[in-house]
DNA sequence: CATGAATGAGTTTTCATTCAT
DNA sequence: AATGAATGAAAACTCATTCAT
């Protein structure tokens, strides 16, 4: 029915290896960035020596792929879940919004590398295609798609529906950067709240979509 | 007009070597970031010898420092022009949103360090109060500002204008980094248009503020 | 007869081992010389593990070391049967030639491994009075003999027996470097009968030693 | 009349550390061959720092290559004049043999490199058409075209003049292998004289070429 | 016996910074 | 003031050797 074989001792060293490894890295190029961070020190943090490390990665560039990689999957499992909950587009964008944010918050380190990983994108000469890019374009089509159906349902009015769904991505991303930063008094559902209600209603002076909100909203 | 004296011949000199280093370093820093630049490349870019550089900045470290920040004021200097013109709160958000595009468009290679200075602000352990954040916090103060009067005056909701004013500043950046990558097709006005309709009047149905425009906008 | 046991299990595997660990020993060593070459390479090429190495060989240059002296031995062996068979100097030459070029381009990663080994001796600083120089002393010495009868029995002038076996030497191993690196057209006979005609008769413009030459002889 | 400058103090120091560089590298890698020898071990030998290595040689295989190839010039440079001065193919041989041996027991750790790249040749798995085998061509071909000649004037008999300068570059290395381990009692010219005997009359019983020695020849 | 994961010393190369000219 | 040669401290990466399983 399935190939799979009960796992090795080798297979499960290996998967314990990758893992501290993954996890030591994001941790070092989340504090220094890809350039200035160290073998060394990944090496010391995931409490191995340093010629472990290419047992199990190629390289420097590959172990931050690797690590880039995991959590953009781990992020993106989160999104995917989050929008497939909400029921309306009010509730998606404020999922959406809160997921990631409360991802990032926990995993700030990786918050880190992916900011930085955004930073080098435009930095680069050289375009590479990137899979990163491929992700987060990914993500964002998620949302793109949500605030597609909501246009198609009537409960927005006709916009460019990857115009908007990048905005949500902007907000987002200055929203956990504040809240990274923010050494107390940061509140991810009010700030997640505020972006949800900007993107919806703006400034303008009767907000509405107070009717469609679901029960999941807090008074 | 009292305590000045005539530029002597030195300073003329030392103005315009540190016009040239500044000028070289933004481009490479740019190109590269920061690890990857180096202390050759920028020499070279700027037309001096390794060595002299080091006669009009102590380090790598500052003149990398003085180069952002001389991109910083010179940027804060368009976004209060902006700023200043803009009579009513739809023209400042506009003008706001236009003016910085324009400048980050037409200084990619500084945007470029704009960008890797806010991912280094983030990722950086050393929570240096950093020059760097002041000046950033400025011109959001700006645009703060002018949404307070814009609040004070009726034109918006009741929001927090720290909070709105942070947003436009990430719409902004967002919008700014699409432009740069992309390799044609990109409007800024349009651009900056979406970006003020979705933050006065977000995604509801009925767009209002119409009536407030003023001359300046395109039909 | 005596004192022998039959031997173990473990004696033939042990025997085993050793053997597929020289074989592959010589075609790594051979491919990338000793310093490129990686116990890795020739665990692989040996079908063990890279610790099962070490079951069987001290170090790197211990399995090094074995695996030039088998060479070398067989080698031996080769050139003494070639030489035992030959009746009179003309054709111990010949057999001489002949034999070795014939080993040699049968076994190539080997000859790679006894030219480096040759010019390690020269290279190295440390004049260990080397095993290697002792088996190649021997092997000259049967061709000096050789050349020794010959001289004594009159079938040529009074040359220092040494010295013509060494220079037989040299012609040999350069003739079979030219063979390795030929890609076609490389006739061993051909070049071998040449090198003993130089030999015993030198470029002078009457060949002798016509008669002299054995029924084996090719015409 | 010629495009020369003067050479500035630049120039001369470059020319200087050069040398040194190549001296340096030239007895280092004679002594270790070039796996062995260090970039640490070249700088020390040639009294600067490791960094500055860099600055005139790109690579370790860019500084070996540069050491191999102005021996090899130098080398070239002796051959030819000594073949030059040779009138008739006995002493052209004998000359050729002689100088060769005399610079390469002059240059004892060029000699190393040179066999060693010789080595390298028949070792290394990728023909690289190599710089270094065209230059030991054309040291083959000043011979081969000497010995041509002797054919042509009829001072020999009909051999193939490629075949016949092979053997004796053959016969030159090894002698100055025998002449670089030998710890005393080492007669270049008697050695010289030998091989010299041996390629023009061979082993048989009546040498012949008395009469056409030049009187440069030792009596 | 066999294994192969782990180690860490050692190597090449880069580059910020200094300083004699 | 300007130069650019020199320095040497890092850093990525390799691999012989060991040893727990």
């Amino acid at each position: 029915m399935h190939g799979h074989r009960k796992p090795t001792r080798t297979d499960v060293l290996t998967e314990y290896r990758c893992d501290a490894l993954l996890e030591a890295a994001t941790r070092v190029f989340g504090k220094h960035g890809f350039d200035a961070a160290t073998m060394e020190q990944i090496a010391r943090e995931a409490d191995v020596a340093k010629g472990t490390t290419y047992l199990y990665y190629r390289s420097k560039q590959s172990i931050y792929d690797a690590a880039l990689s995991r959590g953009l999957a781990e992020l993106d499992e989160w999104t995917r879940e989050a929008l497939d909950r909400a029921p309306n587009l009010h509730d998606a964008i404020a999922a959406f919004v809160t997921a990631r944010a409360e991802y990032f918050l926990e995993h700030r380190d990786f918050f880190r590398m992916y900011v930085a990983a955004i930073s080098r994108q435009i930095t680069s000469v050289k375009p590479r295609a990137s899979e990163f890019q491929a992700m987060v374009d990914r993500q964002t089509r998620r949302l793109e798609a949500a605030i597609a159906r909501g246009v198609a349902r009537g409960e927005i009015r006709h916009v460019d529906p990857a115009a908007a769904a990048l905005a949500v991505f902007d907000l987002t991303r200055g929203l956990v950067a504040r809240g990274i930063v923010a050494t107390r008094d940061f509140d991810v559902d009010r700030e997640a709240a505020f972006v949800t209600s900007l993107v919806l209603t703006g400034l303008c002076k009767r907000p509405r979509f107070e009717a469609q909100r679901s029960e999941r909203s807090k008074p």
